[in-house]
DNA sequence: CTCAAAATCACCCGAAAGTATGACCCCAAT
DNA sequence: ATTGGGGTCATACTTTCGGGTGATTTTGAG
C-alpha cells in the first residue's frame, strides 16, 4: 500500500527531492555570482588545490577508523530483549524469530528448515524485517537489532 | 642508478606527468569545445572530482606510512587459553579491518569503496577470514568475532 | 639484497540473498 | 461483509556472496 511504498523508498523520495532543491539553489547562484568571465586558468587552478585539499580531508575522515578495534573495554551487553523497542517498531513475532535466528548467523534455508517453513516465507520474512529496522541486508539487521537491544547478546552465553 | 630513481620516485613521477597530461587534455578540451556555453562550469567540475579522487588517493598513499606506528594492538599475551586464541587465530591488520567493517553490516563493495580496494580484494580478504576463524557466512563471522571479542560492541557507541 | 608473508587484484561460477508481485488463508475489528 | 494485518507460499529476476585459482606488488625481516 502507499504506507509501505513510502517507508521502502524513504531515502530514494528524500534524496530526489535533496538533489532537486540543490540543483535550483546551484542555478540561482549561477545568475547571481558567475558573472566573471575568462580567468579560466587561475579558477581551474584554484579548484584543483581546493579538491584536492578535500579530497584529503575526506580520505582521512573516512579512513579513520584505523586499526583501533581489538581488545575493547568491558562492556555490558544486552543480556535480554527491550520489549519496548520491539513493539515501537512494529515487529511481528515470526519476524523477531526469524530475526533471531538470523542473528545467529543462520541461512535463510537453516532458517526455514528450523522453523518447518518454506524459504519464500523466510525471504518474505528478511524483506518485511529490513523494511522495518530500515536496512538492506541482514547483517545490517542484525548490527542494528543488537543496537535496539532487539536480541539476545551471543557473549552472554559463550560456549567455545 | 637512474632505474633506482626511478623506482624511488615513482610516484612523484606519476604525479608530475599525469599532472602534465592532464592539463594538456584540458587545454585541447578548450579549443575543441570552447564553442557551447556551459564550458566553465563542465570544466570546474571535471576539475573538481579529478583532483577530489586525487587527494583521496594522495592522503591514503601517503598516510600509509603512519598507521603503522599507531596499529599495534595493547593486547598482553595472557597464559589462559581463552584471550590468547585471538592473536592466535593469526588475523592480520587488513583482515581485522575487514572483519570489523563487515560486523557493521557493510557490504564487501561498501568496504572496498571505505577502505580503498577493489572488490576483489576485498572477496580475498573475506575468504581468509572465513578459513580462519572456521565460518562460511559473513553473518557468522561476526557471530564468532563478537564471541571472541575481535571486535567493538556495538552497543558501546551508540548513534543517534 | 633476498625471501616470505601480506596485500592487492582478476576471472569464473555456483549458491545464497534480496526485490518485486501476486496470491491465498485466517482472524479480528468495523 | 468488508477491511486490514499477519502468515504463508510462489515465480521471476537481479544482486551479492563465497569458493577456487592464479597473479603481481609491497613490505618487513633476516
Amino acid at each position: 500500500m502507499v504506507v509501505r511504498f513510502l517507508r521502502r523508498h524513504k531515502y530514494a523520495i528524500l534524496y530526489g527531492t535533496g538533489l532537486a532543491v540543490l540543483l535550483f539553489l546551484l542555478k540561482w547562484l549561477e545568475w547571481r555570482f558567475i558573472i566573471f568571465d575568462h580567468a579560466f586558468e587561475i579558477y581551474s587552478g584554484l579548484i584543483a588545490v581546493l579538491f584536492t585539499g578535500l579530497g584529503i580531508w575526506l580520505a582521512t575522515r573516512l579512513a579513520r577508523p584505523k586499526v583501533v578495534t581489538i581488545t575493547l573495554p568491558p562492556i555490558e551487553p544486552a543480556k535480554t530483549p527491550d520489549p519496548g523497542a520491539i513493539a515501537k517498531l512494529g515487529l511481528s513475532t515470526r519476524e523477531l524469530e526469524v530475526l533471531q535466528l538470523m542473528a545467529e548467523g543462520l541461512s535463510n534455508q537453516e532458517i526455514a528448515a528450523r522453523l518447518f517453513l518454506s524459504l519464500n516465507t523466510i525471504k518474505t520474512h528478511s524483506s518485511r524485517i529490513f523494511e522495518k529496522l530500515d536496512v538492506r541486508r541482514r547483517t545490517q539487521a542484525v548490527e542494528m537489532a543488537r543496537r535496539l537491544k532487539l536480541i539476545a547478546d551471543p557473549a552472554a552465553h559463550p560456549k567455545a
